[in-house]
This record gives C-alpha cells, sequence and structure tokens, in this order.
RNA sequence: GCACCCAUAGUUUAACGGAUAAAACACCAGAUUCCGGUUCUGGGGCUGGGGGUUCGAUUCCCUCUGGGUGUACCA
C-alpha cells in the first residue's frame, strides 16, 4: 500500500498545481500540533518568496480547493501560511480496511530492489563466557536484520567469532602445563586425535583468564604462548585439533546464551575463517602496487583530500611480517564477497572502533576487494553505563557476565510477577523469562544506538512508563478481549473496520496507519528506537481508546465486530513490531 | 597537540529546518480506595554560553565552555 503521507502529499501537490504553484510545495508531513491537524503542508511558506507574494494567500487558495476533497473532513489555512489537514473518518477507516486485509505484512510493502546485506554482529571471543559488552551488538544487530528481511531483504547474520591471536596460544599452553600427557602434544604423534574434548566449558573459562593472568607476570610463560600461537598459526596437527575442540565447545556454549537472548546467526565464522584468504590478499595488494613498507609495516594509504583529520595508512602487516585485526577484517570481507557477494556489509560494533573501520572500509574500496558500490556501513553503538553513569560494573567492580545480569533480571521479574497474582511457579518463570528480555531489550533498543545508555533495571522492568513490559501489557490486554470476545460470539463475516465514533478511536486508527512509512524509515536509518517509539505511541493510543470504550459491553452488533476488528489490527502492528525488536508476549501476565 | 562524538525538564530519553519543544519517571495538588503503597485528573519546570545563515534553528555554519572517545604494529 502506499504510504498514507503520500497519498495526502498527491491530493495536495494537485491542488498546488491546479492552483497555478509548482508541485514540489505540496509536500505533507505529520502534524507537529495534533492538537490543531493531523497532517499538515507548510509549502506556502516556501512558495511565497517564488511568487512573491503573502503565504497565507497561497496557503487559503489551496485550503479552498481541498475543501471539496472527500479524504479530508477539513482543510484549513492558518496565521502565516499553515495548511492543516483533517482525515475524513470514513476515508481513513478504509486505508485501515486494506491494511487488515494483508493480515501478514499490514500492506507495507517490501523493498522494489530487494539487496543481499551481510550483517556482522555478535562478536564474542571463544574460551570467554560472554558479558555485558557483548549485549548491544547482539540486541542492535539482531534487530536491525529483522527489521531488514521484514523489509525484504536477504539478511545474513555471521557472529564474527574472535578466535584467533595470543588467546588460543595462552589456553593451549596453560593445557599444557596441566595435562601434559595428552596427545595433542606430542609432537610426533600421527595417529587420530580423540572426538572428546579433554575439558568442559566451565574449565575452558576458568583457564583463559588464569593464563592470561599469568602470561602478565611470567615472562617464560608467555614466550611459550607466543610460540604455541605461531605454531597454531602455522598449521601445527595437535593445535588445530585442540582449537577445533576449543571452537565446538565454545560455540554450542554461546549457542545456548544467544538462544536464551532470542538471538541467533546464519553463519558462525570466524577470524581464524579469514586466514586463508591473507597470503594471496597481500600478494594482490602488493602487486597492484597498493600496498608498501612504512617504518618497517606492511600499509596502505587510504587518505583522502577532503579529510578534515588525519587518517593514518590502514596496516596489513605488523613489522614482524604477522597479520592483525585489519588484515583478519579485510580478508574477511574477501570471502563474504567470494561466497555470498552482498550488496552492503553492516557492521554492529562499538563505536570507539570507528577510525579502524574507516581505514578498513577505505582500504576494501581502493584495493578492489569489494565493489564500488558495494556498500560498507559502520553501525557503531555507545556505552551502556550503570546507574552511576559509568561503565556497567558488578558491585565487586569486576566485569558482569551476561548470564549473571540475566538472570538477575529474571528473578526480579519474576518476584513482581507473583507478587500481582497467583501463578504456578513454573509457568511464572517462563513468563518471566518472556517479560524480562522485553525489558532488556526495549530498554536497549528504545535509545538511539550511537548513544551511550543508562542500564536501570528498577526502570525497565516496570509495567508503566516506555518499557518493554508495558508493550507486552498491552498486547496482552488485546489478546485477553479477543478471547472474551469469542468465547461468547463468533466474529461475523461482513465484520470490517468503521469510520471512528470517537476521538481517541481516531487517534488510534491515526498511530496504526502509520506502521508503513514508520518501519520503511526504521530500515533506512537503521534505527530500531523509531520501532519502540512507534509502538510506545501505539500502545498509548489504544489504552486511551480502551479507557473510553465499553467493548465487550457495545450493544450494537455491528459497531462492536468493528472495534474488534480494529483491536486485532492493533495486536497485529504491535506483534510485528516486536517481533522485529526481537521480543515476544505472552498470553497472560 | 590534533581530530571526532555528545550536551534538551530534577532524572532518563524524543522531536524530515516549522506553530505553544514531546513523553516517561520523580515532584506538587485534587479525586478515588478495606491501604500514606492502587488508579484517574490537573500542575510546575527544559534546548550549556555567544555569534551567524533563514520568513522561521534543538536541528545547518563559526566560536567558547564542559564531558566522552580515538590518534599505525591490541582486538
Amino acid at each position: 500500500m502506499e504510504k498514507l503521507r503520500n497519498l495526502i502529499g498527491k491530493e495536495v501537490e494537485e491542488a498546488f498545481e491546479k492552483n497555478g504553484y509548482e508541485r514540489k510545495y505540496g509536500k505533507v508531513t505529520l502534524s507537529n500540533r495534533p492538537d490543531l491537524c493531523e497532517y499538515q503542508c507548510n509549502g506556502a511558506m516556501a512558495a511565497a518568496r517564488e511568487y512573491k507574494c503573502a503565504p497565507f494567500m497561497i496557503s487559503d487558495k489551496i485550503a479552498e480547493s481541498l475543501r471539496e476533497n472527500p479524504m479530508f473532513e477539513s482543510a484549513e489555512s492558518v496565521k502565516p501560511g499553515f495548511l492543516n489537514l483533517k482525515l475524513d473518518t470514513e476515508y481513513l477507516a478504509g486505508y485501515l480496511r486494506g491494511m487488515a486485509a494483508d493480515t501478514e505484512r499490514l500492506g507495507c510493502e517490501t523493498c522494489r530492489d530487494p539487496k543481499t546485506i551481510m550483517i556482522d554482529y555478535g562478536g564474542p571471543n571463544v574460551a570467554k563466557p560472554l558479558h555485558v559488552g557483548h549485549l548491544r551488538s547482539a540486541i542492535i544487530g539482531e534487530s536491525i536484520k529483522r527489521i531488514g528481511r521484514f523489509m525484504g531483504h536477504t539478511m545474513i547474520g555471521d557472529v564474527h567469532l574472535g578466535d584467533w591471536g595470543l588467546q588460543m596460544g595462552l589456553i593451549i599452553t596453560e593445557l599444557k602445563e596441566r595435562k601434559p600427557e595428552l596427545v595433542y602434544f606430542k609432537e610426533d604423534y600421527t595417529g587420530e586425535y580423540p572426538k572428546e574434548a579433554p575439558f568442559t566449558i566451565s574449565e575452558l573459562e576458568e583457564i583463559y583468564p588464569t593464563a592470561s593472568a599469568k602470561s602478565k607476570e611470567d615472562e617464560a610463560f608467555k614466550e611459550a604462548a607466543m610460540q604455541a600461537t605461531y605454531e597454531l598459526q602455522h598449521g601445527r596437527q595437535g593445535y588445530e585439533a585442540l582449537l577445533s575442540h576449543i571452537l565446538n565447545v565454545s560455540v554450542s556454549d554461546l549457542k545456548r546464551n544467544y538462544e536464551n537472548l532470542n538471538v541467533s546467526f546464519e553463519l558462525w565464522k570466524g577470524e581464524s575463517d579469514a586466514q586463508p584468504y591473507i597470503p594471496d590478499m597481500v600478494q594482490k595488494m602488493k602487486d597492484d602496487g597498493y600496498a608498501y613498507i612504512s617504518e618497517g609495516a606492511l600499509v596502505v594509504d587510504v587518505k583522502e583530500d577532503s579529510d578534515t583529520k588525519e587518517i593514518p595508512p590502514c596496516m596489513i602487516l605488523k613489522s614482524d611480517g604477522a597479520s592483525l585485526y585489519n588484515t583478519t577484517d579485510l580478508a574477511t570481507i574477501v570471502w563474504r564477497m567470494q561466497d555470498y557477494h552482498p550488496d552492503e556489509i553492516i557492521y554492529v560494533v562499538d563505536k570507539r572502533q570507528e577510525l579502524y573501520f574507516t581505514q578498513v572500509f577505505r582500504c576494501a574500496k581502493k584495493t578492489g576487494l569489494v565493489e564500488p558500490e558495494t556498500g560498507l556501513k559502520f553501525l557503531g553503538f555507545g556505552t551502556m553505563n550503570g546507574k552511576d553513569g559509568k561503565p556497567f560494573k558488578t558491585r565487586e567492580g569486576g566485569v558482569m557476565r551476561l548470564e549473571y545480569l540475566v538472570n538477575e533480571i529474571n528473578e526480579e521479574m519474576y518476584k513482581k510477577i507473583s507478587d500481582n497474582h497467583t501463578v504456578q511457579e513454573e509457568e511464572g518463570r517462563r513468563t518471566a523469562r518472556i517479560v524480562a528480555l522485553s525489558a532488556i531489550k526495549y530498554g536497549d533498543l528504545s535509545n538511539q544506538a550511537a548513544k551511550d545508555y543508562i542500564f536501570d533495571v528498577e526502570r525497565f522492568t516496570s509495567f508503566e512508563g516506555n518499557t518493554g513490559p508495558y508493550i507486552l501489557y498491552t498486547i496482552v490486554r488485546i489478546k485477553s478481549i479477543l478471547k472474551k470476545y469469542q468465547a461468547e460470539k463468533t466474529l461475523p463475516e461482513s465484520a470490517q473496520i468503521l469510520a471512528a465514533h470517537s476521538d481517541s478511536e481516531k487517534a488510534l486508527m491515526l498511530e496504526i496507519s502509520k506502521f508503513n512509512s514508520m518501519m520503511e524509515s526504521a530500515f533506512m536509518d537503521t534505527a530500531p528506537h523509531k520501532v519502540c517509539a512507534y509502538i510506545y505511541d501505539l500502545a498509548n493510543a489504544f489504552n486511551h481508546f480502551y479507557h473510553e470504550t465499553k467493548i465487550l459491553a457495545e450493544p450494537d452488533e455491528t459497531v462492536q465486530a468493528g472495534y474488534i476488528c480494529l483491536l486485532w489490527l492493533t495486536k497485529r502492528a504491535l506483534e510485528i513490531c516486536i517481533d522485529v525488536l526481537g521480543f515476544e508476549a505472552p498470553d497472560k501476565m
């Protein structure tokens, strides 16, 4: 369906044309004075200069010609030259009927030219538990992926594991000290390696920090770890076998954790998967004359004349010949282009990495790893802070494990729910998990991604205010009304949304009608917070309507059926939205 | 040093260059209640300072102040 604003715009543009003004002045926007009108056009003020007359004269004429138009209940020209429009209730109802007819998408058209978009988010390290720093990437990335998918694009999420580098050497070295008898450490061993990993996830999670701490104090240990890293990267069989054990154990644990967050990835690729592509890539950069030696390191210049700031060259190889973060990311682009040929790659990463990615993107473009039109987008997010405005920490000041944080909020939610009314333990726990997830995700996504935000458990888990639980509560309320209605009667075939009977009903209908344009701009701006703002307004509009309207007690069956249709549409819009945000509503709460 | 980002009500956040800057929480008042705790209604209060562009600026430009971040061999 065409967006409502454009439909209105078309009428207004024609009115401008009919009166001898250019169409371009007829652009219509949502009203920012809802007390005066629903939509407005400010074109008369802009046009006044070109036609050398008072803006009011123009808006007056336009209002006059629009008054005949059945689309509008009223068209008024105000003070300097505003054109204030109110939609005809029957026209609005017709638009909503069109939405309701498309139960899957509510009339929100998919994109005309669907793209293949890879989205790089998550970024956990193997052998290390997820901590709160991983939360934002997962939540925001997942939501953007879902919004893109809803808009008809092929979205491929890649977790991009941190599974390369010194951390692996550290684990191997520590393991060697503890269990030197393992076959993985026998250099002349040629047989099969055991299928079973020689450690569990909890051992693994303990080994890494121990090894990391040791390497800072024990020079010899660090040497050994670096040596192990080198040998691993140069194909030592036993170490490769260990790496794959580490990966398996770690990945299955990560999957479980991400599942709890309702986050999933199409690809579980890691930094190690990019390594095979490095030699050819580096060679080509040298051959093509892009890469040169500077201060011992191999670099590619990426500065541009228009730069206001100094952009250092993109380093490809360190002076000791080893690869680094940039190298891996560039080589990752190589296989992504080769295997998936995406039109765009979006990186959902901490905003502090912006400069790095500027270098990487420019380097990729310059050296032809991607095509000139391939989009490389950096979506940096801010820090999640505690109530004191400083980065979120445990009470002891350490890094908070994501699992603990989630458990804490689940517990908090369960308390709230069981305080409200008596519930079965098991069902209450399940509901608490669903609601808690909405609290966490909505709390994050309702802020602009690029900004830092304050993670306030109390506020996020509240059933009132702009929170996830409030949205869910609204959905649950609608579900319950629909259920009660169905228990008594069946909705007649002829039932349909009717012209609004009250202001609050019309306000609700207007809110619903913004669905398609909201979703489109949320995608264009990669801005999940727009979806949040929309459902919050929508939930508010519904609750106002609900307070003023007796739905189940409505005596006129046709009117009542109309209400039910409207409720269904409201619920559907809310549900689609929370789905793209990455959470769901329970049946009861 | 240089550069980038941010600055909005007591607090946390909104606002394609448009009218009286919006909401939530907190606060105050009134109503409501087996409850000082629930719910409803109403209220006060905000664009860091100074310039500029514009008919019109929270939004664009310059400058100052304050905060955050980054500045090639970590990721």
